[in-house]
DNA sequence: TAATGAGCTTACTTCAAGGTAAGGGGATGA
DNA sequence: TCATCCCCTTACCTTGAAGTAAGCTCATTA
């Protein structure tokens, strides 16, 4: 529902808003990752920006970070619980986008 | 549906990304509405945002721009037909930003 | 005569997002 | 002993989005 001045639509930009943010939730909706498989799956990613948008969404609760302590360290990246909460929303906006870039 | 490599989550945080977009469609989902009203109704929109903005909007075909010939010029801008089918989406984009809000 | 009002446009500045490149930690393999 | 691997972090620079302020058009009003 819309109905306040300040539209959380704001919000979801927000949080989705980063360059490359919806590539990575894409990608962690389709299976967990690790660092070095997202870099290779989102090739112009450098790495500073796909840690910051890493914690980022880390931040927001929307994904999970889990470390082994093997050596070499495997951190491993999935989406959370309350991230799942976002596939529909997600689904909402690509359809439309899609749409949209028929035009 | 997601299923491609560029996801279309991009497209509309795109055509919404703009700092006062959000808000300018809100208020054009109200009711059409004239440049001097959307300045007064989001008070720290400077005017060169506010016509740059509109522009964008007007050119992804979201809304739509009358002018009608009178003295001084009244300029009227309203929601087009196809911007109609951004209101489910910005629904369920601000219900989830909504609740996001609360955590 | 000058000011007003609507709806902009233009020139200049500021600031944050993103890019580039280098380094670091710490155990292991050669 | 040196390099390797993984997952970053830091410092520095570039770019583009947004902010500020001024001007413009043209008929009406004071």
């Amino acid at each position: 529902m819309i109905h306040q001045l300040e539209c959380p639509v704001e919000t979801i930009i927000h949080v989705l808003g980063g360059k490359w943010k919806p590539m990575i939730l894409w990608q962690l909706i389709q299976s967990n990752k690790r660092f070095n498989d997202l870099e290779k799956l989102i090739p112009d990613v450098s790495q500073k920006m796909l840690s910051q948008h890493l914690r980022d969404l880390e931040r927001e609760g929307i994904i999970n970070r889990t470390v082994y302590p093997t050596v070499p360290p495997k951190v491993e990246y999935s989406l959370s619980e309350y991230g799942q909460t976002l596939i529909p929303v997600a689904e909402v906006m690509c359809a439309w986008g899609e749409n949209h870039n028929k035009r």
